[in-house]
DNA sequence: TCCCGCCGTAACGCAGTGTTTACGCTCCGG
DNA sequence: CCGGAGCGTAAACACTGCGTTACGGCGGGA
């Protein structure tokens, strides 16, 4: 399906098993994995050596490396992805390529790390490049350049609600989890809203229909427990725990870092 | 108005410029220079020697620079701007900060030129920056990033907004979709500049309506849709979907790659 | 004055969404 | 260990919002 290249899956710093959503409490090492997650970056290519100082630079800013053969594409999607190729731009070329039409990656965005004297391959070819630093690359240039991309390509900006993998724009109204943009509907769009503008406060079923329903709201509070519901469900099994029930009292969204 | 500077506006000639009757050899950089019809660049900043060294390769990548004091702007704006400091990053920062605010400079992309020293004058100043180049800065790059950014901004010059298979010159109010070009009538066009100038940015009815019909309209939200209707019909089955519908929302235009 | 293109409104039907209901499991106190 | 309250879950039901079409008013040009 992809590329061929000589290094498995293999995850960085993985985060803590989190035990199963079902069965309502959370327990408190489910709610620290999520807190120390951070952002995704997928480093494929053949170059084993810039593979491993790009992990440990991105390490040190705060991303999460994910170093990966791309002919096996890791379990969760990234954001953002490094191509960083030894073997010349001809194989970063073709890295790009078949990323683009590999379902799933088809929107990631591609940073390529490119030789100097190779620069003349970009030319005609901006539709596979989102991005690029020149070699030998300088880790605040990469810094700034992952940051400026998240903010081009809608990820992260003054609209943008960011609680652990999830990300919320309210200026387009999309939502991704982990990279991949969920599907949602108007009120479980308005529900998370008011759920992650406030990560550990609990909300009770009378205050989230007020807010999100109007407060000239009359029906029943099991309304809310079924969008709740959905949502977990549209999160995954992963981040289900994302909206914690406290029990007789209401919901919450857990507290992450961002 | 703008900052102090001691150059005034001084268009250098074009060498390889439109209408260039030259003949001989075509290499690809000149090759690229004729197609771009020599686009100007406008130069700034106080770094006189980083200034010339620009303007002439700029000349040689088919560009047409513009030096200039930035207290003095040029009569027609350039469609990209970049920013050559010799006293350090504040200064960088104070032209950014003042073109962003002077009337007619405000969406102009800028293009900073920064010693990799200095690149930390990036965080938190992203909307002050559409793109930087590391110095000691190569010709390639450059000419790479400048095509980048043009694709990204989705600009073919000031008047000319594109949008993937979209094509909307607010001068001449022609509208173009995979090169043909589209009959819209003028609450159509207007309708479409608005939502396709911020593509993926939701649009309320009450947002379209006061922006497109005016502020003090009166009237149905539907006449939103079925102007929305006549547009996706005028794009044809291929490109309907560039205007998409947020349910219980409103509308946005799409976030296609260019 | 007539004609034609543009625009706003109304009506209808359907797909997508929200709400209700019912049932069974989990948690927790007795 | 038992029982009830609270919650998860699924499915059925009801309805909203939108696409679509048709039609009438309005204004400019012949």
């Amino acid at each position: 399906m992809l590329v061929e290249a000589t290094v498995s899956v293999q995850v960085v710093d993985e985060v803590v098993g989190m035990g199963s959503p079902m069965g309502g409490a959370v327990r408190v090492l489910e709610a620290e994995a999520i807190a120390r997650r951070a952002e995704q970056v997928l480093v494929v290519g053949d170059d084993e050596d810039l593979r491993s100082r790009l992990a440990a630079d991105l390490t040190v800013l705060g991303y999460r490396p994910v170093l990966a053969g791309i002919r096996e594409p890791p379990p969760s999607t990234p954001p953002v992805a490094l191509l960083a190729a030894a073997t010349g731009p001809k194989e970063t070329i073709r890295m790009a390529e078949e990323l683009r039409s590999a379902e799933g990656f088809r929107h990631l965005p591609l940073v390529w790390l490119v030789d100097p004297m190779d620069l003349w391959v970009l030319a005609g070819r901006e539709h596979l490049c989102d991005e690029f630093v020149r070699l030998p690359y300088v880790a605040e240039e990469l810094a700034a350049r992952l940051r400026l991309l998240s903010l081009k390509t809608g990820r992260d900006g003054p609209d943008v609600i960011r609680r652990g993998p999830l990300r919320l724009n309210t200026a387009t109204h999309l939502v991704m989890m982990d990279g991949r943009s969920l599907d949602l509907t108007y009120m479980e769009y308005e529900l998370l809203k008011l759920l992650a503008t406030s990560p550990g406060r609990v909300f009770t079923r009378e205050d989230i229909l007020a807010r999100v329903w109007g407060y000239d709201y009359f029906g029943g509070m099991r309304t809310v427990d079924v969008h709740v519901r959905r949502l977990r469900a549209k999160f995954g099994p992963d981040h289900a725990s994302l909206i914690q029930t406290i029990r007789s009292v209401g919901y919450r969204f857990a507290q992450v870092r961002s």
